[in-house]
DNA sequence: CAAGCTATATTTAGGGA
DNA sequence: TTCCCTAAATATAGCTT
């Protein structure tokens, strides 16, 4: 007799995965997971949606309908980065913003002050409590590193960009007809993106992207 | 007696849903299962992700982790449909600022500890927010006012970065080791958001965004 | 590694408040 | 629109092939 091939599904602590092939399997399993939900979320409420992650390897997935671009666009539209309402709010509020937390900061850099003079005056920790300074050194390496993260990101950017292409055209070809107005995309070499000019039409081997009572479960 | 109170869930056909209300009803429903799920592939992958969706009544609800305006940024860095590479250089930048200001808030961080040490005196002083890995420990303890402050956090250090120029880190170092990366924004009536001004930063009841082990389901 | 396979863990229609 | 409740529908962790 067969005790159990399995025990079954287990329960998992909401933390960042130990081992790193678990990791992994999981967040392919689960991207396609949310990919899937997403695109029900979208047919069953006929609302748009989009998703971009980033894999563990730094590499894009994204799905989005009726694209990612028309959506981040929409979004960006309506959030202008440069001077929205929410930005003027944050903007008139900043000042406070930074005020208070300048008043923090001394708070802290109070303490701090008072310990590494504890033997002195407690009038004199004040004092240096107001002028801080401690903080403002690493901030010279700013720049470099920053230049640094970026040339590394755009070079990695780059590279994902032009790798594949292939993969499940087939079964793509058979579901888009029936959900012609998704796009997933895998700036990567995801097992079953398939990319089109630049433009992605197709799905997880799950097939969630197009038609649900074709997906075999 | 009460025979079946339901008939538990049903089964349903993969279309746009005929009852209005229904589907506005499954709309949030959902609309919070796929941020959940987005929220713990995130943590348990430890990677970015962010999410924009057009509610059936086109407002717009997005999840971002860190923030759906890096994740953005860096799509569209990838993408080159943007314009000039300034443009992108600026986007990866941004980012780049990000990290680095991370980086700058554990140096900070250290330096403090450092002083702390010499000391020995300030122990009480550590709860200031030495912390950096806030999204990974038990963020279930932080309250609606510190979901507040940190929310206003993020707004400080996104302007921030738009022109860390001015600001430099003061604010940074205050509250980007509170809860620097995460952003759940929902920019609609919805009821427990927080709005202020236009600009919503927080989550729905479920808090899925923050805790797990908290939600109650 | 990517599929298949359980046996559970979760999610969620539907309906009521 | 959110919350609760129930029961059925799904999603998946841990293994196996």
């Amino acid at each position: 007799m067969m005790p159990k091939r399995s025990k079954g599904r287990q329960k998992i602590q909401m933390t960042k995965m130990e081992k790193e092939s678990n990791l992994l399997v999981t967040f392919s399993k689960r991207r396609s997971g949310v990919f899937k939900k997403a695109s029900e979320l979208s047919i069953l409420c006929g609302v748009e949606i989009a998703i971009i992650v980033f894999s563990p390897g730094k590499k894009v997935f994204s799905f989005g309908h009726p694209s990612v671009e028309t959506i981040v666009d929409r979004f960006l539209a309506q959030n202008p980065p440069p001077n929205s309402t929410a930005t003027q709010f944050m903007e008139v509020h900043r000042n406070a913003n930074i005020h208070e937390l300048n008043m923090q900061l001394a708070c802290v850099t109070s303490h701090l002050e008072a310990a590494k003079s504890r033997n002195k005056q407690l009038s004199d920790i004040r004092k240096l409590g107001e002028d801080n300074h401690w903080w403002e050194g690493p901030i010279e390496s700013l720049g470099l590193e920053e230049l640094a993260r970026l040339k590394i990101g755009m070079s990695v950017l780059k590279n994902n960009i032009d790798d594949h292409k292939k993969m499940h055209l087939v079964e793509a070809a058979n579901h888009v007809p029936l959900f012609p107005i998704c796009g997933l995309v895998g700036v990567d070499s995801g097992s079953m993106e398939v990319k089109e000019l630049g433009h992605v039409v197709s799905m997880t081997p799950h097939g969630f992207v197009l038609g649900y009572e074709t997906i075999t479960r």
